[in-house]
DNA sequence: CCAGGTACCTAACATACGTTAGGCAGGCGC
DNA sequence: GCGCCTGCCTAACGTATGTTAGGTACCTGG
């Protein structure tokens, strides 16, 4: 067998065993890293026996990559009905702060699974990496795109390297995972505004920061 | 006995194997990260057994710790000496752009030491991290410092949180060790330009992004 | 010439890992 | 009531790791 696929928990009944193995693995993956993450230490926070796992799952590079792709499709669903709940919004100032919203949310409120990205994919086997990569791919893609919307619409500046901006704003949200707590006086809308605003205007004195809307419920 | 000291080496002779470890276990440890990078790979690719690297260091973590700390030291050494160099400098934009470019000089260009911070350093045991810590929060305040007095100096806009502003510029430079080339058809400098712009100006069309000075030179 | 330090090597240790084979209890269908 | 599937456990396997004890060749100072 090749996996054994599970209903995601309904809220409500406690978690399946297939589904405590994912929700640890994917705690002990963005905590420790690939290798650090051992069957016998996410068997034991499941409350389960290291040879269990092999009921649910193939092996520990079936298990972590499952993780990886539900932090990627979290993600990436997250973009797209940011995209679309904003996609009628004129100011593509507040579209453009929705959907880093929408990332931010993703990468530190949906359990850890989207964080694994930012710190443990580029350390996972080979095999790994590549049983993931066209879902990373295609999430690159839609930050693209959406920048080159903003700049075929005259609100971003045009540049002849489109792609190391995008790198640059996916950076500055994915790498807040090191320091950001949200659970601290600052929100994940505060930082989502001090992204949207550097990427927008910059730090310097000279351009006079716009005040960004954090509601997106205003007409 | 608790460590070895020996000389860098200098240009001419070949390096000596502590030297070699040093080196081999940089490069190791920035590409596989801490639990991958073990010592029989270390010991084959500088030319030894794995027993032999305890004439030299005395555990594995003593060894990273040096790779570490060598690695800090040498970006702080590139921070201050780009500080200095460019401290008569009236253009503030020209004097971040100095240390920014030094900055990732040391990141792409010191071997793989400094390199390491970003990869491998928060993976790192408890103890090897704190080995560097103090270090590593040296050099962050000295950042924090040089953004403060470009606040002071009225060329930054004032922020209530200085410390986020100071992180989104460290990982924008940071982050770039993940899809840099440096062998590319993009320079360091080209880095550095687009890092610095976006720090400054931002992407947006609004404002005119003046010409960042590359040559340092000028008076 | 020889004592001692330098710079390694060999061989083994305890431990931990991913993985597998086989077993066992409980619930459900027939 | 019996068979079967689900969900887990036990015990072990081979392998790899950090680390250590003891040895060996070479160089250098006296």
């Amino acid at each position: 067998m090749t996996s054994r696929p599970t209903a995601p928990t309904s809220p409500g009944d406690e978690p399946s065993g297939r589904q405590r193995l994912l929700d640890v693995g994917a705690a002990l993956l963005a905590e420790h890293g690939y290798a650090d993450t051992t069957l016998r230490q996410v068997a034991r926070e499941a409350g389960m026996k290291a040879g269990s796992i092999y009921y649910h799952f193939d092996s520990k590079d079936q298990l972590l990559t499952e993780v990886l792709r539900l932090g990627m499709t979290a993600v990436t669903d997250a973009f797209d009905e940011a995209v679309g709940h904003s996609r009628d919004t004129a100011d593509p100032l507040v579209r453009l702060h929705a959907v880093v919203q929408a990332h931010l949310r993703a990468l530190f409120e949906f359990g850890p699974y989207t964080a694994t990205h930012v710190t443990a994919f580029h350390y996972a086997p080979k095999d790994v990496r590549s049983g993931v990569l066209p879902l990373r791919d295609a999430y690159e893609a839609k930050w693209q795109n959406l920048l080159d919307d903003l700049v075929a619409d005259g609100a971003l500046a045009a540049t002849n390297t489109p792609r190391v901006r995008r790198l640059h704003l996916l950076d500055l949200m994915n790498s807040a995972i090191h320091w950001f707590d949200p659970t601290g006086t600052e929100t994940i809308d505060d930082l989502a505004n001090s992204i949207v605003e550097l990427f927008w205007v910059g730090a310097t004195n000279s351009a006079h920061s716009p005040a960004l809307n954090t509601d997106r419920n205003s007409p």
